[in-house]
DNA sequence: CTCGGTGCAAATGCTTTGCAATGTC
DNA sequence: GACATTGCAAAGCATTTGCACCGAG
């Protein structure tokens, strides 16, 4: 992962935002972004940071993240709960998930054909796309054998 | 829209649940979700059971949809923001939503071609599918001509 | 020096919960 | 009658906001 690369989108972003200020705070967040893997949710990101030595309020990391997704460096989800989770965007081809309800595993997945839909719809809709999710619930073969 | 097929499932379901009561409240809710058009939440429905005479309280509201998500006679999702969206799923075929960041906006599609890549995807994860949602992020045409 | 950003704590808004009263079975 | 369900209000959570201080430009 090009973290240089992700902080010069970032830096891009802020200066071509006009007011925005490249503060510690924002590319120690970006950084604590980068070094995840999968999924993860404020509350995680949070503690990871402050435990590594990284001194910010939750405020704050709403706020970046928000800043974050306007510049695509991060995707943010909401699955079944009320928690909203982040991954990170940059460098990660788009995909899918199959959400086990039974044991709340996330399972990836990728499709091409699915690109074509989206085409295909938005065409006829007149829709111009940002982002596409597609979520399929329901039971991963783990919790099937269990019962 | 068959009032009474959806009257006998709720039934159907309190009975075999076991120790599930069939009270005047869990069908006034289930009527007032019949007589919805696409999507609402909570606070608008539980608004239009009080003003229709009904006597319910937010929590049983709550409560009751959650015993019709059981029985599959209603469908919950999570667009961007923090309320949860239901809608009637009895007697609706499957559809996805393209979600017009700008105005908020969700307008429905379907897709035949989308069934056959969920199916392909679960069997290759060995996942047993419940439900599937595809959400296209974006702005629709009438933003798009505004701005 | 200006004004955007931060931290903190309080506020908000959706959803859940505790408990006494109610009504189904 | 027993006990699931209800209503109400209070509690819980994730997220947002207000405001004084700080620091990037």
């Amino acid at each position: 992962m090009d973290t240089q690369a992700a902080r010069d989108i970032l830096t891009h972003h802020l200066k071509s935002g006009g007011k925005l200020r490249a503060t510690p705070e924002r590319f120690a967040i970006l950084d604590a972004v980068l070094q995840t893997q999968g999924h993860f949710d404020v509350e995680g990101l949070y503690y990871r940071l402050i435990t590594t030595g990284v001194k910010v309020s939750k405020a704050t990391v709403y706020n970046t993240l928000e800043l974050l997704l306007e510049c695509g460096l991060v995707a943010k989800y909401r699955f079944a709960e009320n928690t909203s989770r982040y991954e990170k965007a940059f460098g990660r081809p788009q995909h899918h998930h199959l959400i086990c309800l039974s044991c709340g595993d996330i399972i990836e997945f990728m499709n091409e054909k699915l690109e074509r839909i989206q085409d295909d719809v938005c065409a006829e809709k007149d829709f111009f796309p940002q982002s596409t999710t597609l979520q399929i619930f329901g039971t991963c073969s783990k919790c099937t054998k269990k019962g």
